[in-house]
DNA sequence: TGCAAAATAGAACGACCGTTCGTTTTATTT
DNA sequence: AAATAAAACGAACGGTCGTTCTATTTTGCA
């Protein structure tokens, strides 16, 4: 139900204790479907991944990894929070063993910018899902809505928290900074990505020291 | 050249002259024709336009409209040069009547805003285009990038015109204000399109003020 | 008005799509 | 080892896709 319901179970080590809930296989299989299948979907996109070439790429039959999802959205949708899940290990994570205010912040968007430059050949699947659904309502296009808005929202806290430990101008626009930021990594995902503009982190880092320049305090580190 | 190559084949007002190239009717049927799929393109994208939804619309059989383009691919590519040509005619042209310097790349931005933002149920082209062709080279996505190409560069060169006019500091990075500005739009399309952020457009008009105000000069107007 | 050319229709093609169903193979439990 | 439950298979369904081919209609010009 529920777009929400969270992505539970991991991959478990199996462990031989007598008791618990055992691990059945058909998870692990079903995890690395999931695997299989985000790589299809950050290359091809939400859209363009078919249970087909899934079923190839796994060496299964279509009716085999269909039964894991039972309709296509389910496997759209649990390929959307196994994207949120290493998005979150990758970027978001690392990035609060920093103290929070500027260093944070500047983590999370180097984090942020490695995610979407560093990976040619995989797209970032929050930029290719917002075109794919913009138009087009359902759950699969509440999973991307929800997943977005957590971590907009988690970048919107860290300049809040900078503004809080005085490394931002006090009249500083949180929501305005982070618009802001937002466009830096639209920009760059775009321009580096389809255009291959080569300069584009250079761009992308420049823009983002100028956003600091114009809204850091005295008082900032 | 540049952005301004031509869309070559108006429909022209049958003129009776003898000798002359006439004007058979599959022209402006064709015409018809890449106007249903430019409005079907921008709302389900390039890769979504069919050929037996369009005929639906257009109230045709299949094979009527394909025998009109010859491969999808062609249709594809007439649609981004339909869109290629109104964007000219909304964006860049009327901002030609505008002063160069500061006046006619504020015009620019806003018709540009004005394009991304307004048109609320369908997007744009060069940006939904840009997430589906950035890993699938071929003929459609050339057709893409050098639409895309010649619009910014038509919009860097403002910014240099800016700087020319001594509207903007001497030390300013034209590319750099460029890439910038192309952010906001995007950022401005993917908040108001796919999250409905409200406040998206008065942030991308912010954004714009504000890297004026980072890069104007002394001698601005 | 008649004729050639252009435009459209219609049916068929092979390919792939998501999904269903009954069967068979594998895992787990008794 | 036997019994049971879970997982994977294989074939088929109705559908849409782009494309091809052959008729048929419509158009423009002599």
């Amino acid at each position: 139900m529920a777009v929400v319901e969270l992505p539970v179970k991991v991959a478990r080590p199996a462990s031989s204790q007598a008791g618990g809930s055992v691990i059945h296989k058909g998870q692990q299989t079903k995890s690395a479907i999931v695997d299989a299948a985000l790589g299809l979907a950050t290359q091809i996109g939400l859209e363009g991944l078919s249970i087909g070439a899934l079923a190839e790429v796994m060496r299964m039959s279509k009716s085999g990894v269909f039964a894991h999802f039972g309709s296509r959205e389910e496997l759209q949708i649990s390929v959307i929070r196994e994207y949120h899940a290493r998005f979150e290990e990758e970027v978001f994570y690392p990035a609060l063993e920093k103290p929070k205010g500027l260093p944070r912040l500047k983590a999370l968007f180097q984090n942020w910018m490695n995610r979407t430059s560093v990976e040619l050949d995989s797209g970032c699947l929050y930029i290719s899902g917002a075109v794919e659904f913009d138009d087009r309502p359902g759950p699969v296009r509440d999973a991307l809505v929800g997943s977005v808005q957590s971590w907009l929202a988690a970048m919107h806290r860290a300049v809040v928290q900078a503004k809080e430990a005085g490394h931002l101008a006090p009249d500083a626009d949180e929501h305005q900074i982070a618009f802001e930021i937002h466009g830096l990594i639209l920009a760059l995902h775009y321009e580096a990505r389809f255009l291959k503009t080569p300069s584009s982190v250079h761009r992308a880092n420049t823009g983002f020291a100028s956003i600091l320049t114009r809204y850091r305090s005295a008082t900032a580190p």
